[in-house]
DNA sequence: TGCCAGGCCGGGT
DNA sequence: ACCCGGCATGGC
C-alpha cells in the first residue's frame, strides 16, 4: 500500500524496517511530561535512571514533587544531568498539574480537557519549558495532534536535502503537519520513527550508511560536512 | 578519551 | 532575528 505523499511513504518504509516504537515508554501521562524535562539534551538510559529514583522514593507525583526538598530531588534526578536546573523545571511543571488538575492526577485529565492554545501557552511560558519540550508533552502527555520536531528530524531530513537545514522549528513542524493527516497516532509513531533511523544512522558528523532503510526511496544523502 | 545524548536560557551581536 | 556559552551525567 504505497502512499503517493512523500511523507507517508517514509513513514511506511521506516514503520517496516523498526515496527511500531511504542512510545512514549512510561506508565503515566504524568510520567511522560516529566520524562519530557529530563530527557533534555540527554540520553534515555540516564533518564530512565532519574525516573526510577523518583519512583522508588515515592516523589514521582505533583505533590511530590512539589513538596520534597529541593537538594533531595536533585539528587535523585543526577543522573539524567543538568540536575539543578531540571529540578526547577519539574517543579514549575508539578505546579501547573497541582492548578489544573488538582493533587495526584497522574492521567492529566484536567489539563487534556483545555484547548491547545491554552496549553501551548501555559507550558512555553514557564521557564525550561520550550518549543520541543512542550510539542513533546502535548503529543505524548495530552494527546494533542503536534508534530515533534527535535535534531534527528531536522539531522534526517536535511541530509536527503528534503529541508534547508537552517530551517525554524515552527517552519519544520508546520512542515510535517500541513502533509500529513491529523493522526496522534501516526504523529506519535512518525517521530520515534525519525529518531530510531536518526541514531541508527544518522549520528551527527558522521556519513550516513548506504543500509539505511530510507536509501533505495530517497537516494544519496549529503555528507554531515556540507550542513553542520 | 573526547564526543555525544530525544534542549533551554540569557546575553551579546 | 540569530549566535554562543553554560548547564552535567554516563556510555561508548
Amino acid at each position: 500500500m504505497a502512499a503517493e505523499n512523500l511523507l507517508l511513504r517514509i513513514y511506511d518504509v521506516l514503520r517496516s524496517a523498526f515496527g511500531h516504537r511504542g512510545w512514549w515508554p512510561a506508565d503515566t501521562p504524568f510520567e511522560v511530561m516529566m520524562g519530557a524535562v529530563l530527557t533534555q539534551n540527554t540520553n534515555w538510559a540516564n533518564v530512565e535512571k532519574a525516573v526510577g529514583n523518583l519512583t522508588q522514593a515515592g516523589l514521582l507525583s505533583a505533590t511530590g514533587l512539589s513538596e520534597a526538598g529541593e537538594d533531595e530531588i536533585q539528587r535523585l534526578i543526577r543522573p539524567a544531568g543538568y540536575y539543578r536546573q531540571k529540578t526547577a523545571r519539574l517543579r514549575r511543571l508539578a505546579g501547573l498539574v497541582l492548578e489544573v488538575c488538582g493533587p495526584d492526577d497522574a492521567s492529566l485529565e484536567g489539563l487534556r480537557a483545555l484547548p491547545l492554545e491554552d496549553l501551548h501557552e501555559k507550558l512555553t511560558s514557564l521557564k525550561g519549558i520550550g518549543h520541543e519540550t512542550a510539542a513533546s508533552i502535548l503529543l505524548y502527555a495530552l494527546a494533542k495532534p503536534v508534530f515533534v520536531v527535535d535534531a534527528y528530524t531536522v539531522r534526517v531530513m536535511a541530509r536527503h536535502q528534503l529541508i534547508e537545514p537552517g530551517i525554524s522549528y515552527a517552519d519544520l513542524q508546520a512542515y510535517f503537519e500541513d502533509r500529513l493527516p491529523t493522526d496522534v497516532e501516526l504523529f506519535k509513531d512518525f517521530h520515534a520513527q525519525l529518531v530510531e533511523v536518526g541514531k541508527r544512522y544518522c549520528k551527527s558528523r558522521r556519513p550516513l550508511c548506504s543500509s539505511c532503510p530510507l536509501h533505495p526511496l530517497l537516494g544519496d544523502p549529503i555528507e554531515p560536512d556540507e550542513y553542520l
